[in-house]
DNA sequence: ACACAAATGATTCAACTGTTGCATTCATAA
DNA sequence: TTATGAATGCAACAGTTGAATCATTTGTGT
């Protein structure tokens, strides 16, 4: 599938050798290859987060003469990818035959596609806007996901924290995960996650701090789950896969939507935020080279 | 192939009704539908021998407010054929357009299941399959994921630890998490999950492991991440979403999609393991063992 | 601490974009 | 023939494009 695009390939070669910005241009000229045809410089630098400029100096730095070279070079790609319906034929049937001969990548990745799309009903996407609501109006947010739904839990947190100190992680090591609830007051909030079979430890949480007057919110699997009883809202995630396991993928991806809606409740905090973390990693050096820009 | 395009067929239903300036100009909008999008409108006007007004007036005729209305309709088209595989994304997308009021929720899910099912493209594929026919054939597997990539690499562990002890988690606390690698062979490999922006502690651990001689297996963002130089294999994995955020459920997905591929190669010895983790469970009363009932 | 070079941001400019109003041409009917 | 109205060509427009220039910041070696 992968026809051989020099420019491309150019590209990747001279990356190690761009300045931070010039990288952050060419990484997004490489992930959307089809938006350089398609849209002004001007725009694909919007939306690549660079100065106009950078594009302009992307071109001479690789070599040519200006921005419509590259330009040039996807256009035609993009003419020759779309005209000549031999090429798309061919991508169907390798498609078509990879998905066709038991393969069991294909066939769960489409699964997992549709169950996440399948999330966009009304009645989740009601929930979910519930949910995000109630996480905005508390004081303080437990985060609480044991076993193969750490993951998600984790990550919410992990997120949260991101952007404020409202999340606390319920979890941690010689079973002392509990003990943050110490402090949980009325006006906080539980997000517990939780699938079949439904951790013993979970519940009981769940139960204890329901017993202290929390807002007790879930991500879990089924109506019949033990915490719908528990919970004040709930929002059902499909864990049905083609292996033995169950999958949480759609699981995370609630988590993903919920820390968006949060985030974008109040934007100008949330950058705020962002900004912040940006600058304490900076100065701890965590991560390698630049940290990308936010608008 | 030719899928429903409402403003060809406009088109074509008021062709006779156009002068024969008109028709002249959109003949070549027929013949050629690519350039409109690709080539400013003077230059399409020069092709077609057509006064560039022409084209206003044609855009004007089929009651657009302006050649760009025409313009934007063809792009469009462009950009999702050049997808190739996502003609279902493509209904999903106009779906998501009609419903979304400034829906945050619905777009994103919508995004996450388009990029998903992307990773259904034959190179994906031939690449997981490539990642897992490595996983099968080692010692041990180090696993590897720092920040926002904790979740995925714990998961992986997590599900690998029920199959087996062959997943060892490079994590723990007190800065301690590489020292498992101490025991690492060159009969073992790494996979290690990162997306921009990298954390240098993996790229580190991930040097010390190659220079260990394990083989180095990667799941990240770009064709330009720093570990696609330090990896044997990759695969890639799309992170953007609506968000200031990257999202990680493809990862997730991929991840789990590589555990299923380990536990489908040999059935009988997976569900095993599993059978001995669930007694383990029971005897522990890890689980809740029934659900609840309700009335 | 300094100087120096590279990288980046801001500003400016000529060329080009799509659009519009007006002049010209053309076909047709009186 | 001329009058009439539509169709067409032309020229000028405001806005945008990609590129060049200069100023500022950033990083680095001494």
């Amino acid at each position: 599938m992968p026809q051989r695009d020099p420019l491309r390939e150019q590209i990747i070669a001279q990356y190690d050798a761009m300045s931070p910005q010039l990288q952050q241009a060419a990484r997004y000229v490489l992930e959307h290859p089809d938006e350089v045809a398609l849209v002004s410089m001007r725009e694909l630098a919007r939306h690549a987060a660079v100065q106009p400029a950078t594009m302009t100096r992307l071109a001479k730095f690789l070599g040519k003469q200006g921005y419509d070279d590259i330009r040039e070079h996807y256009v035609a790609a993009l003419r020759r990818g779309s005209d000549g319906f031999a090429a798309k034929v061919r991508q169907r049937n390798e498609g078509a035959r990879a998905s066709a001969d038991g393969n069991i990548a294909a066939h769960m990745l489409h699964g997992l596609s549709a169950q996440i799309s399948r999330l966009c009903e009304p009645d989740s996407l009601q929930r979910l806007e519930a949910i995000a609501n109630t996480l905005k109006s508390v004081r303080k947010v437990y985060v609480l996901g044991l076993r193969s739904c750490h993951s998600v839990a984790w990550h919410f947190h992990y997120v949260m924290s991101l952007l404020g100190d409202r999340s606390v992680h319920l979890d941690g090591p010689a079973g002392t995960g509990g003990d943050a609830l110490i402090r949980a007051t009325p006006e906080d909030a539980l997000l517990v996650v939780s699938v079949k079979p439904y951790a013993v430890a979970t519940l009981e949480l769940t139960q204890l701090a329901k017993d202290k007057g929390l807002t007790i919110l879930s991500i879990t699997d089924s109506e019949v789950s033990p915490l719908v009883g528990l919970s004040d809202q709930t929002i059902f995630c499909p864990t049905e896969s083609d292996s033995f396991f169950h999958t949480l993928t759609p699981a995370l991806a609630i988590s993903e939507v919920l820390c968006t809606l949060l985030a974008e409740d109040d934007r100008p905090q949330a950058l705020d935020a962002l900004q912040r973390a940006d600058e304490h990693f900076l100065s701890l050096n965590t991560y390698s080279s630049a940290i990308p820009r936010r608008e």
